[in-house]
RNA sequence: GCCGAAGUGGCGGAAUCGGUAGACGCGCCGGAUUCAAAAUCCGGUUCUGGCAACAGAGUGAGAGUUCAAGUCUCUCCUUCGGCACCA
């Protein structure tokens, strides 16, 4: 070994070796257990960054960590390859997007490969081949077959001066298109749909068995999927038929408050509301409105409460009070009914839009504890309750009186107990372009037909040209014309492509037989379920619920045995650095920090940067994601050019545990690449047979055993941090603490010689999943012959642990006075004397009575006196 | 608006089951080495007072439970992530 550390020559020559050996490919054996280690893949935009760094990093650490636990560990590697960059890249740079993508694969496959991250690159696929998609498209024919996709009209964002629709992060917080700057309108078009919510009560209930998730994580699927339990009724009109309607259907989950109805709303696409605009202007100048806000939910939700009545009246089925009808904003015609009850003395939002409107507010419920006044807020509560001005339901509690006017309006009002989900079925319709075909063919009558498995896949054009904004396969005669199946008919091809969700929802299985001449093969049922998962949160409700019941719909096509994919969940946390901007126009201008200079203040705290080029200042801002938009990102190959792979995936793992944010920081990257020198320096000047020296515990005097006490703790918790923790910040730091002492013990003897070498084959060992290219070569240089990544994760020795003192902290009243050195075999009594003869605890107690003292063995005593 | 998470020294964070608050790293201060600097090495570093021993304060704010609270309970504030066509 060299004295000097040179990552660049250690990590070609390590790669080189791995590379060689086919180091990490692997194929099925019944003979050990597996270990399928999967990070969600990149889109291919072409650059890799420290995102990626983070997630491959945890990926790798777990994956070379199983190894040595003697698992048959897969971790592969691909590209979600399909996606909106590609298109806006097209436009933008007149290229096609196949060849964009192709190229962005290339590149980011090799700066990928710079980290020497443990993956079976044999493996590899990108979503947007056909021979990937062609399996999605074969799925998605047995869909229709089975029922499980459908057709429906759905609303989308419609850009009225491009002509075409558009992406929710393609429309500006002002509702505006981004390229147009146009008013971007709500429009209603036909989509394909798939029955997620068919599924949805095997989704909720195995959320529950799901304990290898984040418990955040399984409360947000659970949320999302919001199972309710409610009855569905009527409100019949109270002058005759509407619009052909008798009555206005609502979906309640508080039916025990129905005499507290004191108006209805329904949708703006409601079918009443589209009748009563035909005829009345105010309600179709509402209804225009409503269009032209945007279709995401937190849009909607944002919006000032607003309604117009329509001149209806409904007749409420408990009290046989006439109420108003109104069409208002907040009700989504997509969830329930598309109409609502409104309860203004029980529910908060129909409280503000009733003191809004003037409306009545009516208290049929009243607390058994304390006084409630329902003209001040509404009163929500459901237990501790009493029904009150309900009529024949009077003087019940929450659950009697839901049960008493459930069946009172089964009776009487077409009443149906029905369980509802606030999800949503899964509309897969894209009008892109650089997505998988969907294989359908429509006749000239517009019915659809799947195409047969014979004629797939449907290949989407690769060379094409963008002409504006439109997806060039809609304007293709030689991609949509066609004949239809099994006839000689002319048909058309559908030209809308699936949401990229869809290819993500399945990759995971492909990757067990990615060479199979079916969608899967049995090798699948080897690798799946995934061992462990890891992405990043903001995946924590669709991607992952998709992917959840994809696994399902798979399962019951007959191509997999298990019911959910992924058996552990990490969610990782954001990379974060600090903003510089400039704002001289009200539209910020962003610098990277390499383009600053930089002043800090006397505590090392940044408190000024002026730019490079002009020499005046900018502005510094907060710490933010790393983004494109923000220019606060750090490349990785660079840090890999200054520093080398290790010291990068070191520090990544190194300063905030995986699932929270962590802020770059370029002293924190020196430091760790400190480290790595330091340990190198040390192990170069270990003798490399160090190996041969031997030890007998019980001949070690105390600090050979000290430091052998500190190695296997060490081993320990660092087990425990990657096993059960994923706490690598921890596992870090206590390998520094190990090295810290190991290198501060010069003790020449044989004994001492040995035990040293065990520390340091100890922390090379625990350290290889963090850095194995320098790990690699201080292991050769310890003396070793074998390759490390074959070799056992170190083991604890218990007898390495045991110790004869303790440190016993001394408390009086909980405030800690003094501490003394015990024998680790004490009992309470002999702890509770040796505190009560503490000098310092008897200046503590002088002139007070001991009432009570509380031992903790080894750990405390606390003296309580007054 | 709804759902979820976070808030601890100058900074990132640690404290795993209610039991020593501040591990480890960064930064800063002092020293060694050097013609000098970088690099490296050694020591110090929560704040206030004190030469020190030690004392007092302290985990976003406010209350509560307990011998003991960063950790448990309640109320509130701030920041971040997701909200179905970004991936």
């Amino acid at each position: 070994m060299q004295e000097e550390y040179d990552a660049t020559s250690v990590e070609s020559h390590v790669q080189d070796v791995w590379n060689a050996n086919q180091a990490f490919e692997v194929t099925e054996d019944e003979t050990r257990p597996k270990y399928y280690c999967l990070c969600m893949f990149p889109y291919p935009s072409g650059s890799l960054h420290m995102g990626h760094v983070r997630n491959y990093t945890i990926g790798d650490v777990l994956s070379r960590y199983k190894r040595m636990q003697g698992f048959n560990v897969l971790q592969p590697m691909g590209w979600d390859a399909f996606g909106l960059p590609a298109e806006n890249a097209a436009i933008k740079n007149n290229t096609a997007p196949a060849k964009w993508t192709y190229q962005n694969i290339d590149e980011m496959r090799e700066q990928l490969q710079r980290m020497g991250i443990a993956y079976d690159w044999s493996r590899e696929f990108a979503t947007c081949t056909p021979e990937y998609y062609r399996w999605e498209q074969w799925f998605f024919t047995q869909l229709v077959e089975k029922g499980l996709a459908y057709k429906k009209m759905a609303t989308v964002n419609w850009d009225p001066v491009e002509q075409t629709v558009l992406a929710n992060e393609q429309v500006d917080a002002e509702g505006r298109g981004w390229r147009s700057g146009a008013l971007v309108e709500r429009r209603q078009i036909s989509q394909w749909f798939l029955k997620i919510t068919q599924y949805a009560e095997e989704l909720l209930e195995e959320t529950e068995k799901l304990d290898g998730w984040p418990d955040a994580v399984r409360t947000m699927q659970r949320n999302w999927i919001g199972r309710s339990e409610g009855v569905e009724f009527d409100f019949a009109l109270a002058d005759g038929d509407v619009a052909g309607e008798s009555a206005i259907r609502v979906y309640t989950t508080r039916p025990d408050t129905v005499a507290g109805v004191t108006y209805m709303a329904v949708a703006a696409e409601h079918p009443l509301a589209t009748h009563a605009a035909e005829s009345n202007a105010d309600v179709q100048a509402f209804v225009d409105e409503c269009k032209k806000t945007g279709t995401s939910e937190a849009a909607m939700e944002k919006l000032e409460k607003k309604g117009v009545p329509l001149g209806i009246d409904a007749i409420n089925p408990v009290s046989g009070e006439k109420v108003p009808v109104y069409v208002a904003n907040f009700v989504l015609m997509t969830y329930g009914t598309g109409a609502v009850m409104s309860v203004p003395g029980h529910d908060q939002r129909d409280f503000e839009f009733a003191k809004k409107f003037g409306l009545p507010i009516k208290q049929v419920v009243q607390s058994t504890n304390e006084a409630v006044d329902v003209s001040e807020a509404a009163f929500t509560d459901k237990e501790n309750t009493v029904s009150i001005n309900s009529g024949q339901f009077d003087g019940l509690d929450f659950s009697a009186c839901f049960k008493a006017t459930a069946d009172f309006l089964a009776a009487n009002a077409n009443g149906d107990k029905k369980v509802n989900y606030r999800l949503r079925d899964w509309g897969v319709s894209r009008q892109r372009y650089w997505g998988c075909p969907i294989p359908i063919i429509y006749d000239k009558d517009g019915n659809a037909h799947t195409v047969p498995e014979q004629d797939l896949p449907v290949v989407l054009p690769e060379d094409v040209a963008f002409s504006g904004v439109n997806s060039p396969i809609k304007e293709d005669p030689n991609f949509f014309n066609t004949t239809v199946p099994g006839t000689n008919e002319p048909g058309t091809r559908e030209t809308d492509t699936f949401d990229t969700f869809f290819e993500s929802s399945w990759y995971y299985a492909r990757y067990a037989c990615p060479d199979a001449d079916a969608m899967l093969d049995s090798r699948a049922n080897y690798w799946l379920p995934v061992d462990q998962y890891i992405g990043g949160v903001e995946h924590a409700v669709l991607h992952l619920l998709y992917a959840r019941f994809f696994h399902k719909l798979m399962r019951d096509v007959g191509l997999i045995t298990s019911d959910e994919p992924f058996t552990r969940l990490l969610t990782q946390g954001m990379v974060i650095a600090e903003t510089f901007y400039r704002d001289d126009d009200g539209k910020p201008e962003y610098f990277n920090a390499r383009e600053l200079d930089l002043t800090y203040d006397d505590k090392g705290r940044i408190n000024g940067a002026t730019l490079k080029a002009d020499g005046k200042p900018v502005t510094v801002g907060r710490i933010e994601k790393m983004s494109k938009s923000k220019n606060n990102g750090v490349d990785p190959i660079e840090m890999i050019d200054k520093y080398g792979a290790d010291t990068v995936r070191l520090f990544s793992m190194s300063d905030s545990p995986p699932h929270q944010s962590l802020e770059w920081k370029d002293g924190g990257v020196e430091g760790m690449n400190r480290f790595l020198k330091r340990v190198w320096r040390e192990v170069s000047r270990l003798p490399s047979d160090a190996g041969q020296h031997l030890f007998d515990q019980e001949e070690l005097n105390d600090e050979q055993k000290a430091l052998r006490r500190k190695t296997h703790e060490t081993i320990a918790k660092v087990t425990d941090d990657i096993e059960r923790r994923y706490t690598f910040n921890t596992a870090i730091a206590s390998m520094m603490e190990l090295f810290n002492e190991a290198s501060k013990f010069d003790d020449r003897s044989n004994s001492g010689f040995a035990v040293q070498h065990e520390a340091y084959g100890a922390l090379i060992r625990l350290l290889s999943p963090f850095t194995p290219h320098i790990t690699h070569e201080m292991w050769a240089g310890l003396g070793y012959e074998s390759a490390l990544i074959d070799e056992a994760w170190p083991e604890v020795d218990e007898e390495a642990l045991v110790r004869d003192s303790i440190t016993l902290v001394l408390q009086v009243n909980g405030k800690r006075r003094s501490e003394i050195s015990i024998a680790a075999s004490a009992s309470k009594d002999e702890c509770e004397a040796a505190a009560m003869a503490d000098e310092n605890v008897i200046k503590n107690i002088d002139g007070k009575t001991v009432r009570k003292v509380i031992v903790v063995p080894g750990k405390l005593v606390n003296i309580v006196a007054n």
